[in-house]
RNA sequence: GGAGAGUUGCCGGAGCGGUUGAACGGGACGGUCUCGAAAACCGUUGUAUCCUCACGGGUACCCAGGGUUCGAAUCCCUGACUCUCCGCCA
């Protein structure tokens, strides 16, 4: 959430922030009901104070043997008094809270302004779309010949956009999730974590999918748990509540879980094969840190990233992010888009941000600073990265004439054989 | 699922319903001492919020939420979590 003070001195900069994320939220309630609080929070604590007071007086007069039967009464009235304000006060509490629940956070200055993704900002592109001698399949058509996929199935045992990975298909899966890992770990330096993939309604509330997506999400009913959208959710608000020590910091997690979205709404809209899922894999990375260092590590996180794609030589591109598309908790993002030769177009496989103490003031993660004072830290996440599109991609870089595969050389040593690689290398990548 | 015990500050650990923001110990930090260090001694050691230009002061917070009371860390209820035992189970 945002600082309730900076909204409270900074108005109507808010407010266009809000329109320029296309967001909705009241922010003349919030100003109005964060007033009568505040009044309300006053007359309290000033009658309190009374109270304190005289019952201090009232136990001294008990322990000299006095009479206190005057003020006794006296403090009945007030104790009344302050258990009505107390109510209306706490009633305004809740609502304040619930009001700021749904301010979105505030784009970083230097991001474009623009409506949706036709303002976003292509920020470089890397290697070539590959060229092909024959016209070049899409990944439906190879998995169906490789025997990668069994969606009719899948849709079968759990409904459409359940996919089953089969054989090779299941392997590659398998083995492209660990390469992700080990690289992030060996080459980039964060730290591996396996978290839950139910958590809880603070859970979900503190990194900001609550309340504003609950309609996107699964939930068990039961015990009013969701299955996570991210590994950002679990890894975010692993030290909420926490007081991190500087020299703790920064913080750097890598984690694979499956990824379950409901994407209600989106019927119809690329959902070809693979490219929108409601269960899908993902390596996520999680990074918690200093402010003033936070936009520095945005890039680093990006180029984290962009090491996966480039390790397996997938052209693509990056975009920032224009207000309009950025996410309700995002203040900066940049989306890796991978080229898929078979679709003709650019897939999404990474979206990297930087949420400022956005996050951390939702989930209250604080550090103590150089001068030893308590704050908020920055948190920033990035996909390193999610696999169905990146599959796509793949299939469709490497195939070869009448539908077959090759892949890069260096999932080899995941896969356990011999690939037919780019680079000549060996060996078969059947369905076997 | 059943039975019991517990949840206090950076940590350990006290706490009769009435100067308890919280004893005591440890740690950390500052100081004295020392050529320096250790030891010893002295001191400091919370978060949030409100009033004030400031000095300073008020209020809340002893797992969470309710209740009893003039007054609750202390009594009562509900919930969460942790631990022990039993049952069930991958």
């Amino acid at each position: 959430m945002i600082d309730l003070k900076y909204i409270r001195s900074n108005p109507e900069q808010v407010r266009q922030a809000i329109r320029n994320k296309n967001e909705k939220a009241d922010l003349d309630a919030l100003l109005e009901l964060d007033e009568t609080r505040r009044k309300l929070q006053f007359d309290f604590d000033n009658l309190k104070a009374e109270q304190n007071k005289v019952s201090q007086t009232i136990a001294q007069k008990k322990k000299n043997g006095e009479d206190a039967s005057e003020l006794l009464q006296e403090m009945g009235t007030v104790a009344e008094r302050l258990k009505a304000i107390n109510a209306e006060l706490s009633a305004a509490n809740t609502q304040l809270d619930a009001l700021l629940l749904t301010i979105p956070n505030l784009p970083h200055p230097g991001v474009p302004v623009g409506r949706d993704e036709t303002a976003n900002k292509q920020v470089k592109t890397w290697g070539e779309p590959p060229a092909f001698d024959f016209e070049p399949a899409d990944h439906l058509a190879l998995a169906d010949k490789n025997q990668l996929l069994d969606l009719t199935r899948g849709a079968k045992i759990s409904g459409s956009g359940f996919p089953i990975y089969t054989g090779f298909g299941a392997r590659l899966e398998r083995a492209v999730i660990n390469f992700m890992l080990e690289l992030h770990q060996q080459r980039h330096g964060y730290a591996e974590l396996a978290v839950p993939v139910l958590v809880n309604r603070r859970t979900m509330t503190g990194t900001g999918q609550l309340p504003k997506l609950e309609a996107d999400m699964y939930r068990v009913d039961e015990d009013d748990l969701f299955l996570i959208p991210t590994a950002e959710v679990p890894m975010t608000n692993i030290y909420a509540d926490e007081v991190l020590t500087l020299a703790q910091l920064p913080l750097k997690y890598v984690a694979y879980t499956p990824c379950f979205r409901r994407e209600a709404g989106s019927y119809g809209k690329d959902t070809k094969g693979l490219q929108r899922l409601h269960q899908f894999n993902k390596v996520e990375m999680v990074r918690f840190v200093e402010p003033a260092t936070s936009y520095a590590v945005l890039e680093e996180m990006l180029q984290d990233a962009e090491d996966i794609l480039q390790a397996l030589g997938l052209h693509y591109r990056v975009v920032e992010l224009c207000t309009g598309d950025l996410s309700f908790a995002s203040a900066k993002t940049y989306d890796i888009e991978v080229w898929a030769p078979g679709a003709r177009k650019y897939l999404e496989v990474s979206s990297v941000s930087n949420f400022e103490d956005f996050q951390a003031r939702r989930a209250n993660i604080r550090y103590r600073d150089k001068e030893g004072k308590v704050a908020f830290l920055h948190t920033l996440n990035g996909s390193g990265v999610a696999t169905p599109r990146l599959m796509i991609a793949l299939w469709e870089t490497y195939q070869t004439a009448g539908l077959g595969l090759r892949l890069p050389s260096v999932l080899e040593p995941f896969l356990n054989q011999a690939v037919p690689g780019p680079d000549g290398v060996s060996g078969l990548a059947t369905n076997s």
